[in-house]
DNA sequence: TTGAAATATGATAAATGTTGTATTATTTGT
DNA sequence: ACAAATAATACAACATTTATCATATTTCAA
């Protein structure tokens, strides 16, 4: 029960398009290099990123891609379920069989999408340009550090 | 980002134990058939819940697996993780190479690690007994409700 | 002490999923 | 028309999950 690498690329992608000048189209390969991802496996990524209207994509001479929406606007859930598909629990726990046509019913599923929603709330509750502030002033502060 | 098929047994499997009366041996084929369970697959799990001190296995005639603690002191995390190991987080997400040294650092990791315990604290706010009563009662209402 | 009943251990196979590459379109600006 | 960029797929390598099986080892009891 984790994240995927995938994932991570994703997320480390749409950071760097979040700290981006507005409207600035970036190429692929720049993301690519930029944040050590494989070029070709980040193609696909932001493939899925483009089908889940995160990122606009442009073809052609002059093209790249930049972010869809504003980067306050979008969440790392919505950046990891581009990627990973909807997180959700496919089975029910205690009945492999279905009982009364409903399968998704046990009190153990009920506890397991409680504590997935207690995730995905955390997940939504930043945006991604409260992230990237959040991590400059994280740099900052240890380069001061450093320094000293 | 979702449970294994192994980590749904296992749960299945404990569940099954905990409403058995207490120090009943209950053979590994019982537990598989009950719980439509692979017999194999689930004597692999069952190894692991054991070397995890959550079950107590009898080998020779007569023998067979029990809860080693009371039902009343097992959670759902115990079992999950016994199966498919510690929850955890293990790479940074915004900087693929170190920085200063720490790679646990940067806020995404954080909002993460975050979400992450919440998820946990839900998975070891109740017992198994407490889920084997819950689910009584569940089951117990569906049938009431079929019968009208 | 022998035999049958049960789990322990570990090897291995099959299926699936993740990660990554490559190739061939297709679009776009000049 | 050409070059530059993404789109769309197919595919390969690798890892993990999901099993299965064979061979110990332990245990009880006749």
């Amino acid at each position: 029960m984790r994240l995927t690498l995938a994932g991570e690329y994703a997320i480390r992608a749409m950071l760097f398009l979040a700290d981006q000048p507005t409207d600035r189209r970036v190429q692929i390969s720049e993301i690519a290099e930029t944040g050590s991802i494989p070029e070709n496996f980040l193609r696909n990524i932001v493939l899925k990123l483009a089908k889940n209207q995160l990122i606009q994509t442009h073809r052609g001479a002059g093209g790249g891609v930049k972010l869809l929406r504003p980067a306050s606007e979008v969440t790392l859930l919505d950046v990891i379920e581009a990627v990973e598909g909807k997180l959700s629990l496919n089975h029910c726990l205690v009945q492999a069989q279905e009982f009364c046509g409903r399968t998704e019913w046990c009190s153990v599923h009920l506890i397991w999408s409680v504590a997935q929603s207690k995730m995905i709330e955390e997940l939504t509750a930043t945006s991604l340009a409260e992230l990237v502030i959040a991590n400059k002033q994280r740099f900052a502060e240890t380069v001061c550090y450093r320094s000293k």
